[in-house]
DNA sequence: CAGGCGTTGGACTGTGCAGTCCAATCTTCA
DNA sequence: TGAAGATTGGACTGCACAGTCCAACGCCTG
């Protein structure tokens, strides 16, 4: 990847960036600037030159990984009949979750909160809030096609959301394994929709 | 408080274990052991008499931490309908989880899991574990006196508790402020178990 | 009273890390 | 080819903190 004459090297900085996203997803914010050049194969001035300090390098895969997160982030396809929507949404709320990245990333998040606390808030935004809202537009949606009845439907969607994730999340930043394999994860899904469907039926 | 000649004064061990909760609560494990001596009046000396390094002085408060957890813990009570023994409950369950402590605990456990993963795993245990335990005990009795219809009492815990829990730990944890006053939880607690008893009615 | 032992505080050591500095080198453009 | 500016690596500074050491001082018990 060529770069201009004099212009930082844009190659360089996605470099930085997996290697500090896979640095501090291993070490957590303890993680040190000399190891992250190591791993990026960069010496650790370029770093302070594309990024001013480590609480910026921080930021700015806080803020990458948010964008993912909302980017990957869809709501439930209101053409299939609702409990496969759901059960749909809810396997991959919970895939997303148990993924060992995503939960170094929330660790990472909640050990910041006192020193960058808008590094935090920003992850709920686009985390836990975001894929509520979208359920709830959804859960709205087939409460006026007469399909459910969700006079409430951001607490019905954070009810369903948290049927689904139940305990797994917190067993997954508590480092226990729980064998939640892909089977599990759709059988989840589908049981806890059938479940939601009978407690909010029309 | 007296002690006895050359012994260890336990009116100090228990000033140093409140003032590390106090500090580790605040500034998590970063916190450093010079303010924790100054916080409990003590030189740092003693800290280490009694706690050999700063890891044990954490997981001997992790330790305390856990048997609170599981002290307070109370199973639904059986005698009341169960409309009003799982709303309780919830409200329970979600009142600890508001706790500022609690929040910092439980990040203080799923930041240290690198370090020291058996503090996580107690956590678990002592936590959600044991919590879905109890409650998938009185669903199982519940299910037998005919009064509900839960084929797996342990998927249902996790349903219920998630109902309650929902966002809200992840909320806390990133240090984001919802406004979940006692009122609140109480309501929460009474529609989930309304939504509950309709999902998994006999 | 004397010996034993915990406590104190303050100095001290060692270490690991963020961040800086610099001289040499590379890359592109004019 | 020369100027501009990015990159490199390695040395260096400064700091914060875990953990140790020690000499002085209680406080009990025998």
């Amino acid at each position: 990847m060529p770069r201009l004459a004099g212009q930082i090297d844009v190659s360089k900085t996605a470099a930085i960036l997996d290697a500090a996203a896979e640095v501090l997803s291993v070490h957590g914010v303890a993680a040190s600037m000399d190891e992250i050049a190591r791993r990026a194969q960069v010496s650790k001035q370029t770093i302070y030159n594309h990024y001013g300090s480590k609480t910026e390098l921080v930021r700015a895969l806080c803020a990458q990984r948010v964008e993912d997160m909302t980017a990957g982030l869809e709501s439930p396809e209101a053409a299939l009949h609702p409990e496969e929507a759901l059960a749909s949404f809810g396997a991959r709320l919970l895939r997303g979750l148990a993924q060992l990245r995503s939960a170094a990333f929330m660790r990472m998040a909640m050990t910041s909160v006192a020193v960058m606390p808008e590094i935090a808030q920003a992850f709920y935004e686009a985390g836990p809030r975001a894929s509520r809202a979208r359920l709830a537009e959804f859960l709205r949606a087939e409460t006026l096609a007469g399909r459910l009845a969700c006079p409430d439907a951001l607490e019905a969607a954070e009810f369903f959301a948290g049927m689904v994730i139940g305990s797994y999340q917190s067993a997954a930043l508590l480092g226990v394994d729980r064998g939640l394999d892909d089977a599990k994860i759709e059988a989840l899904g589908q049981e806890a929709a059938r479940r939601f469907l009978k407690a909010y039926a029309a």
